[in-house]
DNA sequence: AACGGTGTTTGTGTATACAATTTATAAAAT
DNA sequence: ATTTTATAAATTGTATACACAAACACCGTT
């Protein structure tokens, strides 16, 4: 008893919501997802609510145990490291491929982009900036030109965008991000696939890099 | 009415049949693959089987259309030549790393394999080689000691593992395939990450450019 | 013969029922 | 009081049942 519409596959809407639930803070990391539960809170059977969890599972934002149920994955800071490890090289890949690759109308709107990021009362407002930064780091991947970067990226991107969106409130992050990202446009608008690489690797790794120190302040809620 | 060993999870046991039945090429791209056939034939309910397709659709190994069933994923070179250039990239990273991270112990078993992989018997025979090669480039993945890393390039390479065992049937490749290795292992020994880096990707990128061509000569069957 | 409508069939998507395990609870023993 | 063991409760994993949409075949019309 949640919506009206009906989605021609629940599974499909399901792993969205739960998953949207996930990237909001709703359902925390450690926090146990009861089939049952979730069946009632959206009105549905059990059957689509696991067929949705196994989804979350292979992405790795949920963990499921043989027979002792799903959870959503916990922290682990080194994983996280990892994980970050991993996005800067494939932002790095999408950046080098896209100084060869962007085309006029991406480029256009990429620096569109950048400009709405600059607005003050965007650079002021963690949430806001959030948004446009997304978009920003969207159209880089796009402008690859490689579809499976594109969808292996993006995955990456989501599974990581809260701790990304914490990062933010970190003092002067949103100001060193923007040059950041004006100096990939340049590298990108210049063609030079090498310094568009290393730029955009450097503007991930450094968040990685952070994250040990961020994350020792807050406490994994089990 | 096929196994008598019970594993705890049917779905996960009936994933890596399917898995295997399409990297054999007994499920071969393209194919439909019938829920209530799959059940018939491992003595199972459709149930179980759902789950595992649905795991298989998420690592890409097959599609599932809505209301119209799961295929094997067919064979789309672009994306496959996306794929490769994806693979070279995360195989540098891993080369990277291991330059820098590799322990003694490592770095003398992936010489051990490497050594294996020169023998003239096994050489000879590009399904020998599959699996000596396949070694080396596990061994390479732990190196870089990446637990999320690992993952991540161990399931592309299952992905792409029946392209590059044909790639290893086209006249000297197997030789140049050693000689790559064998610069990536100095590079590696020497500590030298960029080196090893841009060996690495090379290696696979190669492979990568290559298959277009092979590709043209096979007959996606529908 | 080609085209399009209509009824049938097949197969997916979801719900419900049952089985198997783990977790919680409580009693008994040390 | 604490640990151990037995029993009950709860939850996952699998099987079956049902609903509905898509594919198919058949037939009449042009």
């Amino acid at each position: 008893m949640r919506k009206k519409i009906k989605p021609s596959k629940l599974s499909e809407y399901l792993k969205e919501k739960i998953e949207e639930a996930i990237a909001t803070g709703v359902f925390s990391p450690g926090m146990k997802l009861d089939e049952i539960d979730l069946a009632n809170k959206f009105g549905v059977s059990r059957t689509p609510i696991r067929e949705a969890l196994i989804q979350l599972a292979s992405s790795g934002l949920v963990e499921i145990r043989p027979r002792r149920g799903a959870v959503v994955t916990p922290i682990d800071p080194k994983k996280l490291y990892e994980m970050f490890e991993v996005m800067a090289e494939l932002e790095a890949l999408c950046a080098k491929l896209a100084s060869r690759r962007i085309t006029d109308e991406e480029l256009i709107n990429m620096k569109k982009i950048h400009e709405e990021c600059k607005k003050t009362e965007i650079i002021e407002n963690p949430d806001l900036y959030y948004y446009k930064n997304e978009e920003f780091h969207l159209a880089l991947y796009k402008a690859s030109h490689n579809d499976f970067l594109i969808e292996q990226t993006t995955n990456l991107h989501k599974r990581l965008s809260s701790f990304r969106r914490l990062q933010l409130r970190v003092r002067g992050r949103i100001l060193s991000s923007l040059r950041e990202h004006e100096e990939i446009i340049n590298a990108i608008t210049n063609g030079d696939a090498d310094s568009a690489s290393q730029l955009a690797r450097h503007h991930i790794i450094i968040q990685g890099e952070r994250f040990s120190d961020l994350l020792a302040t807050l406490q994994p809620d089990r």
